[in-house]
DNA sequence: CTTTACGTTCAAAACGTTTTGAACGCAGGG
DNA sequence: CCCTGCGTTCAAAACGTTTTGAACGTAAAG
């Protein structure tokens, strides 16, 4: 195969898996990814694990994790009896798997610890010393800020999330805040 | 101190610790801006360590990190020769210092891999045999939904870094993607 | 029924990161 | 000057995660 083939597929499957490692995944997944991403034809554990150089086991796991995120889907070719995978080349469809599942848990968990500090704080009030009335109101102050964040990033994930597949990157013009 | 309090400081500054991790921070580094946070008071590094328990050492270096993503700040406590730290209360600014410095540059950085993959294959495309012309095809939409996405990503992060900080949370009211 | 080709699992090893604490340097006070 | 109190550094240790490969299960093929 041409060079540039070659060092254009290195380098795409390199930044895939920084970027799956930046979001915090495994790079491996990200490789994988990338790997399926520029194969026009489906690809079995046995060849993901030759192209990029890694165990068996690795590959099936980090496959299995691929498949949770939506990420990549099993495919059956005709005669083979091997498990054959694609990578999902919906991007916006991957984002949102991922927002949707985790983001937006880790967010709703926030909201609820912080809804929960403001309730205890209220109902310790009358109990608390002078002093301490005032660290209270300190308490609340901090906590308002980081609920108004969370909110915020509720609500731009579920802007993201709730957009339908229809939308495309390059119909994405303007992003307004205000 | 009322148990109320403890237990709410207690869980803010776990929660920050587990927000720091998710973003790609130490958990260290989260806990110790919570603690900041939640003290009306500069705090020494000794402090730090103690109510954390952790080493002085590890304060010492996650403050420098803190310090340099302008999540904290050294104050001047009259008297005393200890630094002394608080925390940057404004988590508009804090985000717009992480999102425009860390994740801005990431972005770049893969826009110009994917920039320059596109200008080799091109550049390729005379001496490629048929079937990897049909390849380079192939990679070539796949680069441009790539690119697509990372645009996305830019004119995203420019939207909130660029806004000014007169821009607060409670004003966020909506969010426009078309 | 046996063999073969595969995927999965999991314990051990490799690896990377974080934490610690002792050593060090530096400044200010005595 | 020489302490003393402080912050920083860094090598070693602790810890967590990832990778490997051998063992195992399963199902199709012979």
């Amino acid at each position: 195969m041409h060079e540039s083939l070659d060092a254009v597929n290195e380098s795409t499957v390199a930044g895939l898996g920084r970027l799956a490692r930046f979001v915090g995944f495994s790079e491996v997944m990200g490789r994988l990814y990338g790997t399926l991403l520029l194969n026009p034809e489906p690809l079995s554990l046995d060849e993901l694990a030759d192209n990029l150089e890694i165990s068996k086991g690795s590959v099936s796991m980090n496959m299995r994790s691929l498949e949770r995120w939506g990420m990549a889907k099993e495919v059956w070719v005709r005669g083979e009896r091997k498990k054959y995978y694609v990578a999902e080349a919906d991007l916006w469809k991957v984002i949102r798997n991922v927002l949707g599942s985790r983001e937006q848990r880790e967010v709703q968990v926030a909201l609820r610890v912080l809804g929960d500090s403001v309730t205890k704080l209220k109902a310790a009030e009358m109990q608390l010393e002078l002093e301490e009335q005032e660290l209270a109101r300190y308490y609340l102050e901090r906590i308002a800020e980081l609920q108004s964040f969370f909110q915020f990033a509720q609500m731009a994930l579920e802007t993201v999330v709730g957009s339908q597949e229809a939308l495309d990157f390059e119909a994405v013009t303007k992003i307004e805040i205000g």
